[in-house]
DNA sequence: ATATTTCTAGAATAATATTCTATTAAACAG
DNA sequence: CTGTTTAATAGAATATTATTCTAGAAATAT
């Protein structure tokens, strides 16, 4: 990592015009040129930086993931309740979503395509720092009796299931926009749904 | 469309060695080349068959779509009551997926990759074909006060996301197995959610 | 100021998808 | 059957695109 203010600036210039791209045109046809057009730099400029075509688009991803985790942790560190708490998780999936709308389309553009061991790995990572406190509180909600006392691996299907289904219609189908009060239903019905 | 019986075959050998070998290396990682070794097929045949890389990919995500949305339709059409239908939906999602590994590996790999507008089109024509039976009975349930009257669109994430995000894990983290229980588990889940 | 490292540009190369041409096999008409 | 037409195959030729390489410019350190 080089400590040059530049370098920083010259990297996200670059991870920004290949985002725009490939949310126009695809990945697949998306070329090396075109996004050196787009982010006015050159070829020899982005391989110094990134390496290769797929090393920029899993940087871009994980550049994308944190941003997602970090507010829902923060979100979730601030929560009581466990209906606040699913208040809090499906808030801030659905807002980030929308505040974050060409972040959030690439991470389903590219979500499961052709992921490398490194990638996994760093995704695991993350996904792993950011989530423990989330899945602490559904723990200690579930050991309390005040939800339903499931196999940890089903927690997070039938909670952020919903949300992700619910914003990939919405960013595929453009569905012109969502309503605020959709996030009180659908925590309401995990809510029900977990209850004990 | 081709009358001849050869070149159904023909057509079924190159795709099957194509699933085969994308699952194995990843889309971006496969030749053309590579696929006519594993067919025993020359490049000249595929390009014959399908026209292009893209064409064969999309060729074989319908042909998973619609091994999936086949049965589907048959074993919601069987339903009476919401619980049942619950337990119908979620019961065909994980056991197709179990008996259909390589199929549903396929879909997640390349599900949001770069849809072209035909592809779109067709996946849009197969969903409405298959999924309508499903969407007119949740309507008679929410019409007559069995379940929760939401907006249409909350629905299918509502039901299909925990569902999704269940194999997800199971596919990729290859989690050694799905017990049959959870099949009850989380169709009763969504129940309690869903119900008024 | 000079040396060293990082960065940039763009041409050269390598990898790969696609097209083309010739040939072979299958369906069909008489 | 036999000639004719259409579909299918193979593999070489071509086109496209990712990646590497080389030389030099800019930034930083000594």
């Amino acid at each position: 990592m080089s400590t040059r203010p530049k370098t920083a600036q010259r990297r996200e210039q670059i991870m920004l015009a290949t985002l725009d791209i490939l949310l126009e045109q695809g990945v697949e046809n998306t070329r090396i040129e075109d996004i050196c057009l787009r982010a006015g730099v050159s070829v020899g400029s982005i391989y110094h930086h990134f390496g290769s075509k797929k090393a920029l688009a899993d940087a871009l991803y994980l550049e994308a993931l944190e941003r997602y985790l970090k507010p829902l942790d923060q979100a979730v560190s601030k929560v009581q309740t466990p209906p606040e708490f699913f208040k809090a998780v499906v808030s801030h999936h659905i807002n980030w979503v929308r505040d974050n709308r060409s972040w959030a389309r690439y991470m389903l553009l590219i979500r499961r395509h052709d992921r490398s061991a490194e990638l996994e790995e760093k995704v695991a990572q993350l996904n792993g720092q950011y989530l423990k406190g989330a899945f602490d509180l559904l723990k200690r909600y579930a050991d309390g009796g005040q939800i339903r006392k499931l196999p940890r691996y089903l927690y997070a299907p039938m909670i952020m299931g919903p949300c992700q289904e619910l914003v990939r219609q919405y960013l595929e189908n453009r569905r012109g926009s969502l309503p605020d009060d959709v996030i009180d239903t659908v925590a309401d019905v995990i809510w029900r749904g977990l209850k004990s």
